[in-house]
DNA sequence: CGGTATTTTGAGCAGTGTCAAAGACGGTGG
DNA sequence: CCACCGTCTTTGACACTGCTCAAAATACCG
């Protein structure tokens, strides 16, 4: 047995924990998995009763948009995620989900999650935690946005960034190669492609990164988090 | 019997259908209620294991700050809102919650709360869905922070406001007095209180709005959706 | 190797912030 | 009921951050 939502389970267990037959009850789930392309949409904003959808492999990105056509990245998800964890409850959806690079992605019928969740009270805990924290993540957007100047916000994101992979064992806290470029990191931190490019250039001057391309280095992250004015406290890392 | 929770209880009951053993769980929590002034906090950022919080009467705001003490206000809430769903399920708390006016708020015991969501499945999925929605809201407040201009942001407030305060039948959609100083609703939109000033003047003189004080008018609802860029699903009213 | 997307740079401008001061309002104590 | 005080609103002048438009340089992909 192929177990293709292992990497969520794992994040879950590390949320609220999961014994044997919850995982079990997990994994017999059916699931459809599909690739998607570079910036092609998985799941639509307004879309009704769709599937609960895991990133099983790649990157992720949930986005909204503007009546004239801006958008917003709302996250960058990575291996484990769940993509849509509100729609599970709610009628549609109110933000849309975006594949990066080859992102794979998993399929599950909603109306089972929910049988699951109620069968399960272990996992209906798990799965309140982990919107818990998606949400504690999403207040700190709305506070970076609201009060917190370009500069800032560009290096709270590498910090953001850098501490989950770091969390997550998928990458070393202090090098990293980014999935977005420099017009998407603008579209995640509400700035222009042009002015995230002039204040990377300020933080590479100011001696705090490096980058070659979308390769980055933090040589001095005790300052870049100053700079981004970063305490991971609201990641709730492990 | 006193039921000083039932403001919630009917909202709750609006997002998920509770039968009547659903709600006499909940009357019989034991609860301790305390009025707070304008501008006190209620709970801090960092708190831990917290009361579960829920706002009798008046009106409350959820903050979060920035390391040099600038401030953003991340929901305006009203009558039977709870105040930190989030804090259940996390060790501490991601934000602040502040009063204004003479607020009423409920603390709870939050272990009772957890345990008594653990004995309705009912109950747990109305928390949910009222979590889900909480989400909706605050990432809309990204979108908004994130790509639109100071005008559109200061009118979407007002028909968010008008929309949620008009569902709940606490007051008409298009005249209300709104519990917030120009500076508060600076800190709620990411904008300066001098900046809230003159976009406020700019809506009156385009005919969309009237307003004396903290006592609005709204004369043009669909000119002022439109300038605010609203469209009210990701409310999730009924 | 060619074509396309991305990054980088420049110049000018628009939108917001800052600082400051005057006016209006609302609540309080006398 | 009035006078006073503190807070909030309104207005003005000016600075600065971040945007727009445009073009060149570079990197990436087939």
């Amino acid at each position: 047995m192929i177990k293709i939502l292992s990497p969520f389970v794992d994040q879950l267990g590390s949320y609220g924990p999961l014994n044997e037959r919850d995982k079990a009850a997990i994994f017999s789930l059916p699931v459809s998995v599909r690739t998607f392309d570079r910036e092609t949409q998985v799941a639509r904003q307004g879309d009704i009763d769709s599937s609960f959808l895991v990133l099983v492999e790649g990157f992720a990105t949930r986005q909204k948009l503007t009546g004239s056509g801006r958008r917003q990245l709302l996250s960058l998800d990575v291996q484990g995620d769940p993509l849509n964890l509100s729609a599970l409850f709610l009628p549609s959806a109110d933000h849309g989900v975006l594949a990066l690079a080859n992102a794979k992605i998993a399929f599950v019928p909603p109306q089972l999650v929910i049988e699951l969740l109620n069968a399960h009270p272990s996992i209906m805990h798990a799965f309140f935690k982990l919107a818990s924290v998606d949400a504690s993540m999403t207040r700190e957007a709305v506070l970076n946005h609201g009060q917190r100047d370009a500069l800032a916000r560009l290096a709270h994101f590498l910090c953001q960034y850098a501490a989950r992979m770091e969390a997550r064992g998928l990458t070393s806290q202090d090098e990293f190669k980014l999935p977005f470029s420099q017009g998407q990191l603008g579209d995640a931190t509400g700035l222009t492609a042009v002015h995230v490019n002039r204040m990377l250039s300020r933080l590479v001057d100011a001696g705090l990164i490096t980058h070659k391309g979308r390769s980055f280095k933090i040589l001095n992250i005790a300052a870049l988090r100053r700079a981004g004015d970063f305490k991971e406290e609201y990641l709730f890392l492990k």
